[in-house]
RNA sequence: GGCGACAUAGCCAAGUGGUAAGGCAUGGGUCUGCAACACCCUGAUCACCAGUUCAAAUCUGGUUGUCGCCUCCA
């Protein structure tokens, strides 16, 4: 597989550190709010990508965070009148319930940066030692100048970048562009001790701490918005180089943006989507297509239109599994034919196709197009006159590679209570005696209950709107 | 000021040297009692200019435009 790395602007030959074995590690949120749809994206893509990786027989030890102590969450627990803990641990349980409506899978591990303090007072207390970094007055910073690389991801020069700074000079600091790993708590702020004060860790110092404890000192992928890429990824790796004393990830990824009618989401303009807001009117299955029907380094706008085209999209191929598990029911062969291999080879050419869109950096919309492909196939292809074996295949080609991108092709319509049972037979026994008013109207009074009844050579059935 | 990305049909979006995948929408048709689903048909001189090449959306240079990072941010 080939992976576009940060580092190096290249694809490269995805070649991980331990045959067979990923470890991954993803820059998660800090939960002081419920997460907007631009969280989503890189929560979406690289669920992608660890589901296609386990779909290749990797095990993917799949590492995301949560930052669970910091301004924005002791503001808002200020503002509230609770603890900095109590409102991270509630959005972190949003943040659950999200991510399951999303279906991301759950994290290998889901470290707290919070429980995590002494690894970092340690590794803080390690680059000291190595002169990396020195303490004034509570406050402990890191050496900028001391790790020779610093710029190397995001291919910045050091000298440039404080020539246009515009970061507040501190008297403190040694030099503008060195940055904080502990800081004194101010008053009624959390805080823990350490040998330079009563206070917290800075945000970098967490992943890079949180990474090492979990997948080691080396890992294979490091991943997050492309935002993340200065200064924090990169901060993260001269604290872990310098600390360990080997490279830190071997593959950086970041996705790009998510924009709203095609400027940056920002709760000043007032173009701010939760998830949350997300689904209460549609499904979030319907988002992830989305945010998968392009590819993540490429800018994404989102708007209605786009989520209502997306809607239609992701309709055609639950549509296509709906009607092959009705076929499936109707057929009466079970022997495969000749002429049936021949389709079954188009499929698995279409598999094959996926295959190398996903290898290929992980071209999901690529990918996506193969879906349609095969359920192109299997509507015009396929019917009840088919063996039950061709069906099942291609259900199940259909339905595997759309688990991959995390897409639940399967439509889930549960059971319907007796009156509708009964007004869907009462419109058959109008149909059968042709009085078509009666039965239109049976038809939409079960519309307006939300369902949809559709009459097929096979015989009448629904689905829920 | 520094660094970087992008510009493909009404819309979204693949495609990085050999005359343009896929989806949505639109219009016409088939199927259906009518619908719905589905199927068939319907659409691009790839921002502009110049260059390299037998051959360029694809490489090079330039122009215009859009956007991002450099500050907490996915």
């Amino acid at each position: 597989m080939k992976i576009y790395n940060t580092l190096t602007k290249k694809k490269e030959e995805f070649i991980p550190l331990e045959e067979g074995k990923v470890r991954m590690y993803v820059c998660g949120p800090t939960v002081y709010n419920y997460i907007h749809i631009g969280n989503a994206r890189p929560m979406i893509v690289f669920d992608s990508l660890r589901r296609y990786l386990e779909y290749k027989g990797y095990e993917v030890n799949f590492v995301s965070n949560f930052t669970d102590v910091d301004d924005k969450i002791i503001k808002k627990a200020i503002e509230e009148g609770v603890s900095a803990n109590e409102i991270s641990e509630r959005y972190i349980k949003e943040f659950r319930t999200d991510a399951e409506g999303l279906n991301v899978l759950p994290a290998t591990y889901n470290p707290k940066a919070t429980e995590e303090i002494d690894g970092m007072v340690d590794m803080i207390s390690t680059l000291i030692e190595k002169g990396h970094a020195y303490e004034k007055n509570g406050t402990v910073y890191f050496r900028t100048r001391s790790f020779e690389e610093y710029g190397k991801l995001s291919k910045k020069n050091i000298d440039e970048l404080e020539a246009g700074s515009r970061i507040a000079v501190s008297e403190e600091k040694e030099d503008p562009m060195d940055f904080v790993l502990w800081k004194p708590k101010k008053e009624g702020e959390p805080y823990w001790t350490s040998p330079w004060s009563d206070g917290r860790p800075g945000w970098h110092i967490e992943c890079s701490v949180m990474s090492k404890k979990y997948l080691g000192e080396q890992i294979d992928i490091h991943a997050g918005g492309e935002d993340l890429v200065f200064p924090h990824h990169e901060n993260e790796i001269a604290q872990s180089e310098a600390c360990n004393g080997k490279q830190f990830a071997k593959y950086w990824m970041h996705n790009a943006f998510l924009n709203i009618d095609n400027k940056k989401m920002s709760k000043s303009q007032d173009n701010f989507f939760t998830v949350r807001e997300i689904s209460e009117k549609y499904s979030l299955q319907v988002l992830r297509f989305f945010m998968l029907s392009a590819h993540y380094r490429s800018p994404i706008n989102f708007n209605a239109d786009l989520m209502e085209a997306s809607k239609n999209g992701l309709d055609r191929i639950l549509t296509a599994t709906y009607n092959l598990e009705h076929l499936l029911e109707a057929a009466a062969s079970n022997e495969i034919t000749q002429a049936e291999t021949q389709i079954i080879a188009e499929i698995d050419e279409l598999n094959e196709k996926f295959d190398a869109a996903m290898e290929d950096d992980l071209n999901t919309a690529d990918a996506i197009s193969a879906i349609f492909e095969i359920v192109k196939v299997a509507n015009s292809k396929v019917s009840s006159d088919n063996s039950k074996e061709l069906i099942r295949n291609v259900l199940d080609r259909i339905l595997k590679l759309s688990d991959i991108l995390g897409i639940k092709a399967e439509k889930e319509e549960g059971l319907l209570d007796e009156e509708i049972e009964q007004l869907i037979q009462d419109r058959q026994n109008a149909r059968k005696n042709k009085d078509f008013a009666k039965s239109d109207e049976i038809r939409n009074l079960l519309l307006e209950k939300g369902i949809i009844l559709e009459d097929t050579r096979e015989g009448v059935r629904w689905k829920r709107a």
